[in-house]
DNA sequence: CCGCGGAGTGTTTTT
DNA sequence: CACTCCGCGG
């Protein structure tokens, strides 16, 4: 049996042993915050607590998976602990009390890109686009109305911030939101934000809330910086009836303000509720000082004054951070790549190595050099899997089975079809009456259409409806019959197409895994799996484990040995859109925090004078963050690499369309005399 | 009315 | 580059 006190600090070990009522964690980057919520839930449980009556809410579904394996570990009981982020315990929630909700018991979770689909067909059918061809795209409009919700604002004071030229429009866009309210509760459709929305609401009405709370008594929530207002509603009416919840945070961390995020719910916490303990954890167990010292010059330059200062716990000082300047974009990712293979040689697996960025578009040339030298790597952030058209095509005719009112999803298959376009789609989608039966649809709507030249199309794809979506099959073979429909469909679609099948079979074996459908859509729309890879595989050994490339944001809460910060430039870090808010530039300010406390031994930090790209600025000045004399103080070597390069390199350069300066900063330069 | 090709536009971070 | 929008030929 492990002794809670042999395995924690003195601070740890207060968090960790309390078992009732209101307690803030402040944690700073590295002190151990996982250990606390780990031994936390092996304390409650060993204090006869029934592991299912505590919840673990965290940002994503591997940040509970982690801590509850390692808690586990201990204690096989810690198993049953409920978990998962706020979304997908929503989604759990809402399933089961839908019908006393007055909704459908079943429904489908639409992504982002449907959202802006649905807003733009209820705009479309309002006549907004008609008026004025000024008015905003779908795209706009689907952040405007997830903007009021996320950060609980009118729809006028969102324009005002972050749409000056649109305030005009502030009756017809709340309009819309109204309508597109109705059209998402006529076809069972929850986007991102509905899926709090009627979480919120449900736990409002005071039986259910009493019912749930005294389902869950304990409950607890990770990076509770990064919630919104609505999350903390949430948060904070779950413990309701008891008051036992524990939220574990840094503010100097909060990097999702973009999505409604607002460093109020942890200032707050106290005021929230009046007999909370508040726990400050400062000792840090990862990193060497080399790296603290240099994290906290970055939080004293912060405007924000954050009172925090990160002590190690660790005794030898290590090796100062970094600080390397490139030419462009090949001669980082060349070096960095060989820093790799280098470091690996030394003993440091490539899993305890990692590469992080802004924006994903910033890894690419990295990416193409890694594979260049065989260096196995996995990519976090950056665009989803189950984003891809093939996938969402597929996906498409599994989900109208599992909702035959999901228009959407409709719409999306029967465009597939050759002959069929916008026009013909929505004339079938009018046969189709939402309030019909899957079989129904099939055996009537579609037969109308027998002697149209895209007749025969519809009549296979009925009866390949038919096959996905007969009795007593399982989720695997119903994926099976839709893929065997869809594989002509997608060889003349895409060139690629070889490419993109291989991503359909692993998705199919995915598929296979599970007893739902409903279940396998809301997954892979709520906590997307990773392309390919599943989950880290415990059998395969560390030495073969690929190296991490990863955003920024995704890399919140996780560690390596050695890391990689790369793009550190004006532009890209902080990014450009960023530039003219304050508020927005202190995000920033923290997202390179978070970059660099997460090395355990090694921190490299890099930029190149030429960010390329179509249609986007040229970025040559090094990021704000860095420059300035109490961080370049912390940082080693600020060697300039100009390696010499030679004829025949040139030569190379140009054959692969390389060059040092782009036309548009070719021009720049020569402007700026002026 | 479909679907193709060309022009034009705007590029973040995540559930 | 990737995506949307527009105009034209079939």
């Amino acid at each position: 049996m492990i002794e809670l006190k042999d395995k924690l600090n003195p601070a740890q070990l207060e968090a960790v042993s309390v078992i009732d009522g209101p307690v803030l964690v402040i944690a700073g980057a590295g002190s151990g915050k996982t250990r606390v919520i780990e031994y936390r839930v092996l304390n409650l449980i060993r204090h006869n607590i029934a592991p299912s009556s505590i919840l673990l809410l965290t940002f994503t579904r591997e940040a509970s998976r982690r801590m509850l394996s390692r808690a586990t570990q201990h204690d096989s009981r810690c198993e049953l602990v409920d978990g998962g982020t706020f979304h997908s315990f929503a989604y759990k929630t809402l399933k089961k009390y839908s019908r006393a909700m007055g909704m459908a018991e079943s429904f489908s979770v639409i992504d982002e890109n449907d959202a802006g689909e649905a807003i733009q067909r209820c705009a479309a059918s309002m006549g907004l686009f008609d008026k004025e061809k000024r008015f905003p795209k779908k795209d706009t409009l689907r952040a405007i109305l997830s903007g009021c919700i996320n950060r609980n604002l009118q729809v006028a004071a969102i324009l005002e911030k972050e749409y000056p030229d649109f305030i005009v429009y502030a009756p017809e866009i709340e309009q819309l939101g109204k309508k597109y309210a109705a059209y998402k509760l006529e076809r069972n459709l929850f986007d991102y934000d509905d899926l709090l929305i009627y979480l919120k609401l449900l736990l409002e009405n005071p039986r259910i809330r009493q019912r749930i709370s005294a389902r869950y008594r304990y409950v607890m929530v990770d990076e509770y910086q990064d919630t919104n207002k609505l999350q903390a509603d949430i948060a904070c009416l779950l413990a309701h009836g008891h008051n036992n919840i524990m939220v574990v945070g840094d503010d100097a961390q909060s990097i999702y303000g973009f999505r409604g995020a607002s460093h109020e719910n942890i200032m707050g916490f106290p005021t929230r509720f009046k007999e909370c303990k508040i726990i400050k954890l400062e000792e840090n167990y990862r990193s060497s000082q080399s790296i603290l010292d240099l994290a906290n010059s970055v939080l004293e330059n912060m405007r924000n004054k954050y009172s925090k200062c990160l002590v190690s716990a660790r005794k030898s000082s290590g090796d100062k951070p970094e600080m390397l300047f490139f030419n462009n974009a090949y001669n980082e990712a060349e070096w960095i790549a060989s820093k790799i293979k280098e470091l690996r040689d030394e003993g440091v697996h490539l899993c305890e190595q990692a590469v992080l960025f802004r924006s994903a578009y910033i890894s690419i040339p990295l990416q193409a050099e890694l594979s260049k030298r065989n260096i196995p790597y996995r990519v976090f952030g950056g665009l989803k899997f189950y984003e891809t058209a093939h996938v969402k095509d597929l996906l498409a005719h599994l989900r109208v089975i599992s909702n035959p009112k999901d228009e959407l999803s409709w719409l999306r298959i029967l465009m597939l079809i050759p002959g069929i376009g916008p026009k013909t789609a929505d004339k079938v989608m009018g046969g189709i009456s939402i309030n019909a039966r899957l079989g129904d649809i099939l055996d009537k709507s579609f037969s109308a259409y027998d002697k149209n030249k895209f007749g025969a199309g519809l009549g296979k794809l009925e009866s390949a409806l038919k096959s996905a979506s007969a009795k007593d099959i399982g989720v695997g073979e119903r994926f099976g019959a839709a893929l065997d429909y869809y594989i002509p469909l997608l060889k003349e679609k895409f060139d690629d197409w070889s490419l993109r099948l291989n991503d359909l079979e692993t998705l199919r074996q995915i598929a296979c895994r599970y007893d739902s459908l409903e279940q396998l859509l809301a997954d892979f729309t709520i906590e997307s799996p990773e392309a390919g890879v599943s989950r880290v595989d415990p059998g395969v050994p560390e030495d073969e484990r690929p190296l991490t490339l990863s955003t920024i944001h995704s890399a919140k809460g996780l560690e390596w040995d050695c890391v990689f910060v790369l793009g550190l430039a004006e532009g890209v870090l902080p990014v450009s859109f960023a530039l003219d808010d304050e508020s927005e530039i202190e995000e920033e300010h923290r997202l390179f925090y978070v970059a660099v406390t997460r090395p355990r031994n090694n921190l490299f930090l890099s930029l190149h004078h030429e960010a390329s790209r179509p249609g986007i600025s040229q970025f040559n000045r090094i990021c704000r963050f860095i420059d300035s004399p109490n961080i370049m103080a912390r940082l080693n070597n600020q060697a300039i690499f100009e390696p010499d390069i030679d004829d025949d390199e040139i030569e190379e350069w140009a054959g692969a369309g390389r060059s040092l300066y782009s036309k548009k900063s070719l021009l720049e330069r020569a402007s700026g005399y002026f």
